[in-house]
DNA sequence: ATTGATATGTTATTCTATTACCCGTAACAA
DNA sequence: TTGTTACGGGTAATAGAATAACATATCAAT
């Protein structure tokens, strides 16, 4: 319990204040509720790895999940910690972030997708924005070159709102 | 010299075949003119990776590189390589893919820049493309957010317009 | 009960990247 | 000439990220 519980809405976008409590559980319980539709097993690594990522909302490396993990008794082997990465990201519940070798929860679970990342580096935080417009201008840029797109990294790194604030330049 | 020397135009998108001896020549004499007007030292080492990463016009990880300096006596641990790929990517002479943790020469040198990348999952061919559409609509999605943008990380997997023939799918 | 599929435990290894320290040389000032 | 400063490179050691390979366990379905 490391945050500060501002009761503000979730903003879709990301970097604003919010429920940090509420929407772990929201989260979580979301996830669960597809796993159960899909026939997904949400075992207790697998949990666990996705409420610690949800706690941070920042990426972290597998090793540094691998710690909590390690810390309550969960496992001790980096493969212990891969092996929930990709299932969570296989399933789109988590995110890579190729940029830092490291992984963020998905914001909105769905089927496996590619996002669009912000990522501050003022604080950390990390933020998963609408890949569309983005994605889309690639495509056209691709299609010019004749390149079929099967999956887009897209990645911002810069300053969030708060941290563009204190770091005045 | 591995090369079949189609003499053909070179494409500004990129996966065209072209006269690749001429551009190999063409690039290194662009960053060497470009070295000599800024003061920076193109030596021999930082000549040598530039020119294995054009001449296979793909992505290659810091030890492939290493591998290719180790044989021809330029050097042997990983920091020569790291060192060097620094030096190129620092000025824009090169860029790192992050999707790979790997390098590829830029096939327009300039100053320091983001570009985006088109990757072909069948060849291993390695496309710089125009990265202002992408990026700007990038820019608008962060702005949206309150964020400031300082680097981005813009790369699509796919296949190129050769392997997409051969892999009717 | 047995099978088959899925998940976990564990060891070792590979791949990627950096730190730290030392050496040699070019450029320049005293 | 002699510092001394900056830069590039050589090397050893280590850190950090990821996977291979193999053993074991769990559980549902027949």
């Amino acid at each position: 319990m490391t945050d500060t519980h501002a009761p503000r809405p979730t903003d879709a976008i990301g970097f604003a204040s919010h429920d940090h409590h509420a929407c772990i559980e929201g989260t979580v319980a979301a996830v669960a509720a597809r796993c159960a539709d899909e026939g997904l097993h949400l075992t207790p690594v697998r949990r666990r790895v996705l409420e610690i990522l949800l706690a941070r909302h920042r990426a972290l490396g597998a090793y540094e999940i691998l710690d909590v993990l390690r810390d309550e008794g969960l496992g001790s082997q980096p493969p212990v910690a891969y092996r929930a990465l990709e299932f969570l990201t296989k399933h789109g519940f988590a995110h890579r972030i190729e940029g830092m070798n490291a992984f963020a929860a998905c914001t909105h679970p769905g089927q496996d997708h590619d996002a669009a990342f912000l990522i501050c580096t003022g604080c950390g935080a990390v933020a998963e924005a609408p890949v569309e417009p983005a994605r889309a201008a690639l495509e056209r840029t691709a299609e010019a070159a004749g390149f079929t797109i099967a999956r887009t990294v897209l990645e911002a790194e810069g300053l969030c709102p708060n941290c563009s604030q204190s770091h005045p330049s």
